[in-house]
DNA sequence: GTTCTTACA
DNA sequence: TGTAAGTA
């Protein structure tokens, strides 16, 4: 079989091959969570021809990525902007190199143990304006 | 039997 | 988010 030989770490990433019960083991996330995420567009699974959703590598990913991000406090609104930083790297207005993720995600938790030190009170859920000052 | 959408608590 | 209802 050369094609899969052939196959380039992308479309093994993005080929859609799992049902929702799979991912519900793989993430431990509740069906209604997963269409939940979908709706708000942090996750786009294919569709099969029974409209049943079938979900790639890159989206068990994204899905635990989310999970980690929800534990640490931070909301939908907060993830949808953090996803947005990584699609827009035109940010050099006050940033003289683009962040990187792994930089991005320090500086979350640095934020998150700051304000969870302070009982829920250091910061506004899902405000990350202090990256666009 | 599993998954989907819609809707209500 | 959980869950119920009615489908596909």
């Amino acid at each position: 079989m050369k094609w899969v030989k052939n196959m380039t770490h992308r479309v093994r990433r993005t080929m859609p091959l799992l049902p929702i019960s799979i991912v519900m083991q793989l993430t431990e996330l509740t069906a209604r969570q997963i269409r939940y995420y979908e709706e708000h567009e942090l996750i786009s699974p294919a569709r099969s021809e029974g409209n049943k959703r079938m979900f790639s590598l890159n989206d068990v990913d994204t899905l635990l990525e989310i999970k980690d991000f929800l534990d640490q406090g931070i909301n939908i609104a907060g993830i949808k902007k953090i996803y947005a930083l990584r699609s827009q790297p035109t940010i050099e207005k006050t940033a003289p190199q683009t962040i990187t993720d792994a930089e991005l995600r320090r500086i979350l938790r640095d934020e998150m143990l700051n304000s969870k030190s302070f009982d829920r009170g250091g910061i506004r859920q899902g405000d990350l304006s202090r990256f666009f000052k």
